[in-house]
Parts: structure tokens; sequence; C-alpha cells
DNA sequence: ATCGACTAGGGTAATTTGGGGG
DNA sequence: TATGTCCAAATTACCCTAGTCG
């Protein structure tokens, strides 16, 4: 997979002429870095990404962030583990974070489309994760499912705080995959 | 960390053809020198950020020099902000991470050549987060100052765990300066 | 409806970049 | 693994036309 995009690359992503994509770059809307030799146009995926985000335009398939990933943060390894096993079932690809921190750093590498947060973890205060997420321009398209066996108050409370969905445990695994398959925006096109 | 480069590497680093990176070391573009053999080019590693930097092509990570950005982990905003006065003076530029997830998700924004720890934050295992990142390949360039008021038992387990300095509390600001000043300096690997 | 200003699309020539086989 | 040669593919500039919007 290439790192950076050519003009042409982007004329045929975003359906228009080469052209048209040169003077969007000419004009500083698209940002590009230049080759020695005559200055062909070079951009960096993550400012394509940005972009197209800038100015609200759909994201081709390819360069989605891969849609199939799940971070399971959960710092009890057989909760983490169960909700692993039943979302291997969906096909989807996980990582489990065991801590705040891991969660954070696993963010980027990982760069799943759906994080599960579990709000009852020691010393880790899901709504300040949640408004962390939300206030960042970076993680804007990650979707947050919050799992709790607290109080539906406290699940409301995490709606309200920028979670996008809350499941109460214990788990129904076939609403797990139906709630992440809709966020991770599977079977939609 | 090889000190020269091929033209091989110089096309991994740029995206480019390896052709095109000799034409540009032909059209003197790109300062190189010729092995004695068949005059394979090598790049010295300055000529080619000059290069980069002429041109305004991104650097990659690993060639970034060593920067000066410090990552304060402390939940005490009291003292955090008092590491933070005294590393300004310094000329560093510092972060505040409130919480572990914020630590992890900061590490990859704001990518620091050092992070100060506090030890006993409240839910955040310290030793795990060193665990983490001497285990992950993308944090090898990362120094981690621990600090605590802990026993001196405590901080040499921390160090055997992969902290590369620790500073006792309470805090000596000269002390705090030097240390992360060695350590960034000694950035490279 | 027309004007004016701007943006997108298309063709050609010149040059750079990419790729395969030695 | 890096290079030289040769050729195909892609990119840019230039110029011009068509379309859009108030």
């Amino acid at each position: 997979m290439k790192k950076n995009l050519t003009t042409g690359d982007i004329a045929n992503y975003c359906d228009v002429h080469v052209r048209t994509v040169i003077r969007w770059i000419e004009r500083g809307k698209l940002k590009a870095y230049q080759l020695p030799g005559r200055g062909d146009n070079r951009v960096r995926r993550e400012d394509f990404l940005n972009f197209l985000n800038a100015y609200s335009m759909p994201v081709p398939e390819e360069l989605q962030p891969a849609n199939h990933r799940v971070l399971i943060v959960d710092d009890d390894a057989r909760a983490a583990k169960a909700i692993q096993r039943t979302l291997h079932r969906a096909k989807f690809e996980t990582l489990i974070a065991h801590s705040g921190f891991e969660a954070g750093a696993l963010l980027n590498e990982f760069k799943p489309a759906v994080m599960t947060l579990d709000l009852q973890m020691p010393g880790m205060n899901g709504f300040e994760v949640l408004k962390f997420v939300g206030e960042s321009a970076n993680w804007q398209r990650l979707k947050i499912v919050v799992i709790s066996g607290l109080s539906r108050r406290e699940l409301d409370k995490a709606l309200d705080s920028g979670a996008d969905a809350v499941l109460e445990k214990p788990l129904n695994d076939d609403r797990l995959i139906d709630t992440v398959s809709g966020l991770a925006g599977m079977g939609e096109s």
C-alpha cells in the first residue's frame, strides 16, 4: 500500500479531473508537497483524509480506517476475552487494552473504528475518556460502546457524554454484534 | 542506526522508485558520494535532511532530530504545573496528561522525547506503563522519568522495569532539568 | 435573460517517474 | 543490492471551452 498519493490517485478517489486536484493544491485547499524533479505533487494519506473531512466529502472505501477493528477496553481479562470471542465470530479484528494508558496508546496504533469501554474500570474514569475523545479532533470518527452494569441513569449519562451506544451487563452477544456492526458501518455502502 | 543511506533507503523513506532517487542524485538535487567499486551512491544523513528541508518534503519519523517535548503524566494538577513551570524555564515544550488514557493518547499526538511519570497515580499502575512502553516497538525512543515519593526500593524496581531515570519527591528543580535535558539530548539510538 | 466571476473538464507537448530485464 | 538502459505510464503547464451561481 502506497504511503502517499499522487494527483491521479486523488482524482480517481474524488471522481474529478486531475487538473482540478492540482488546482485544489495550488489554492492551498489540499495540503501537498512537491518532488524535486518537476514539482510533481504528493499528498500524504493523513492530509488527504483531513481534506475530505474538512469539506465533508465521502471517504473512499480503500482509505477508510479499517472499519472491522474493535478495541476492547476492560481490565477484567475474562470479560474482555468473552467480548473478543463474540466479536471474532462476527469477523471483527480485535485488540484488548487492560488499562487506560494502553487504551490511549493503542488507539493510534490500532486505529479501531469502534472502542468498547467498561465504565467501571478501577481508577479509570470512563466519563473523562468520553470527554477527551469527544474534544479531540483526531477521534471524531471513533465510535464508543459503553458497557456497564451500572444503573440506567449512569448509562444515559454516558450517552449524553458522547457514547454512541450503551450495553448493559450481562452482555447479550447478538446485541453486542449488532451494535458494533452498526457503528462500524458494516453493511452500509 | 545507519549513519549513511543507500538509494534504496531513501526510496523507501520518500516513497518513490529507486530509479528516481538516482536521478535526483545525478541532477545534483541530492548530494551523495560514490563508493569506489561501481560507484554506488551513499548519502549522509545530514545531506538527506537538508534535501528534505530544501524541498519541503515530509521528514520520516525515524530521522527526526531529537525534539524538546516532554509529556507530564500526573493526576495532581498542582504537581504537574510545578513540573511544567520548571521545564518551561529550560525551554522545553510540555503537555500535561491527567489520566492514563490521556497519556497514552497524547504519546502519539504529541510525540514527546521524554515522559515524566508519577508512580502513584490512583488507578494507574506505573509499572504496567513501563512494561507496555518497553515492549512496544513504537516507543523505543521514548525516555521515561519516574517521579515518586515511594521508597528507594520501589524506585529501583522502576529502573529495572525500564525507567530511564527516577527522581524522588520532593523534586529538586535543577536535578529535574538536568535529568530531562540529558535524556532528551541522547534521544537517538 | 444576460453578465461577470469563478470553477471544472479536455487536449497536447514536454518532462518526470515507474518498472522490467540484464 | 545497486546501477544503466530502454520504454511505458503518469504528471504538469498551457490554452481553451463548458458549466455554475448570484
